[in-house]
DNA sequence: ATCGGCTCGCGCAA
DNA sequence: TGCGCGAAGCCGAT
């Protein structure tokens, strides 16, 4: 029994060779407060072997855009440095991870893999592909839930409601300060040459169309000095401001989240030893904790997370009953991705996304249920709203992502509401709501002025 | 400003 | 088997 029980699943059995141990990092791209990295160099120690880190980068994945590489690769950038000041090794391949994966665990006589765990359908079938041409032992590392996912729970939850009560009785247990990562003796026997970064540039195959952003900086540093900001200048009033798309009053984390630059253990033990406003702590770690960690389940135990398939059944029957409901407008992808909609407030969402890689938490919704309202079909609502999710957010192409589009579009997560035209029983919302709650005249004029 | 009804099903108590 | 209650709401009544 240590720190790591219950958060490390042995992927496959194998017979380990004399060689390193490897950290295959992929969704947790920091040096500090992973697991992964940290059972890593545990297993290692143990057996008096060097270990590093190799980090496969696939050029054309998902076709992620320019913006979200930039911020990816520069935060890699970054991570090579840190882990040269610890003297542990990095490399980075890129091409397909089964072939990459296999030729240099052969060509490096590697004795075991360790990777990090994820609950998308892509990065899992990657892992089977590598599993299946490997002879050594396999282990995954949930480092990026406080409760490791496949312990918190072994189905798919129907609600928040079901998973909170689980959350809530293991967080003693997990929610606790990391050891330490160990600094090395710097050894000739594994090491790496330095990443040739401008040739990786060159590499990359996304569409530049979508530039990168300035107001907020990659990398794990400036990961840990977003959430001291976030701590000194916002948190007092994170409780009252933070569904006010108006105000700054949202933590920005989410970015660093999704690349793993920043652990969201880490950003919860900040929070708690912080002391502040207590209406503050239980809703920001009920964002951090509860509702990113049911994101993480319903991907991982439902495979149509990104398909209106996956919808609950009430939700898809009555989406069905009204699948012939007249639409007052309609659009087409194009119309949406350059924000020509009738509406202003819409509009101004898909702005602030286009311009920013960010909308905020409360258009989020409020965006993809008028995308269900303005388009023939669910299942084409859905695929719009995951299409320009995943190409314009930063955080595009997580969990998150296609748990708030199932929930806002498909009812998942959510209790049916009085039905009505289009939405069926889907919980509707409209302006009045947006009205009621902050002042939309403001936001449109901030990114539609 | 605030309240109840809307509507389904999970999970716990009994 | 019954019952309370739920990821961010809407609407009409008071």
């Amino acid at each position: 029994m240590d720190e790591f029980n219950n958060r490390v699943t042995l992927l496959k059995e194998g017979s380990e060779s004399k060689g390193p141990v490897i950290y295959w990092m992929s969704r947790d791209q920091r040096v500090h407060d992973n697991y992964a990295l940290l059972y890593t160099q545990k297993l290692a120690q143990e057996r008096n072997r060097p270990f590093g880190v190799v980090f496969n980068l696939v050029t054309d994945f998902l076709n992620a855009s320019f913006r979200q590489y930039d911020f990816m690769v520069k935060g890699l950038e970054e991570l090579e440095k840190e882990l040269r000041v610890y003297n542990i090794p990095f490399f980075l391949l890129t091409g397909e991870p089964a072939e990459e994966l296999f030729r240099f665990i052969e060509s490096r006589h590697i004795s075991i893999l360790v990777t990090d765990f994820d609950p998308l359908r892509v990065k899992r079938k990657w892992k089977k592909e590598v599993g299946n041409r490997i002879q050594i032992p396999f282990h995954e590392v949930d480092a990026h839930n406080i409760i490791p996912c496949r312990y918190v729970s072994g189905k798919q939850e129907y609600a928040a409601h079901t998973l909170r009560p689980k959350i809530h009785k293991h967080l003693p247990e997990f929610l606790t300060e990391f050891p330490d990562l160990k600094k090395l003796k710097n050894t000739e026997a594994f090491s790496s040459d330095p990443v040739d970064w401008k040739s990786v540039h060159r590499e990359i195959n996304v569409d530049e169309k979508i530039g990168k952003v300035d107001w907020i900086k990659p990398g794990e540093y400036s990961a840990h000095q977003t959430l001291k900001e976030f701590l000194e200048e916002k948190f007092e009033n994170y409780a009252a401001d933070r569904n006010d798309p108006v105000k700054d009053a949202q933590s920005d984390l989410s970015p660093y989240l999704h690349f793993g630059q920043i652990s969201a253990q880490r950003a919860a033990l900040e929070v708690k030893k912080s002391g502040g406003n207590p209406e503050s702590e239980i809703a920001f770690l009920e964002e951090l904790i509860v509702r990113r960690e049911l994101s993480d389940n319903f991907c991982f135990y439902n495979n149509c997370y990104d398909s209106i398939n996956g919808f609950p059944e009430w939700a898809k029957v009555s989406l069905q009953h009204h699948k012939n409901d007249k639409r007052e407008h309609t659009y087409t992808l194009g119309q949406f991705e350059k924000a020509e909609t009738h509406e202003d407030l819409w509009n101004a969402a898909q702005k602030e996304l286009n311009a920013t890689g960010k909308m905020h938490g409360y258009m989020r919704m409020y965006w993809a249920k008028k995308i269900l309202e303005w388009t023939k079909t669910p299942g084409e609502a859905l695929s719009t709203a995951i299409y320009l999710n995943d190409k314009y957010e930063l955080d595009g192409r997580d969990p998150n992502g296609y748990t708030g589009c199932a929930w806002s579009i498909g009812g998942v997560h959510d209790r049916p509401w009085a039905e009505r035209e289009i939405f069926g029983k889907i919980r509707y919302m409209n302006r009045n709501g947006a009205k009621r709650k902050f002042d939309i005249a403001s936001y449109i004029q901030k990114h539609d002025g």
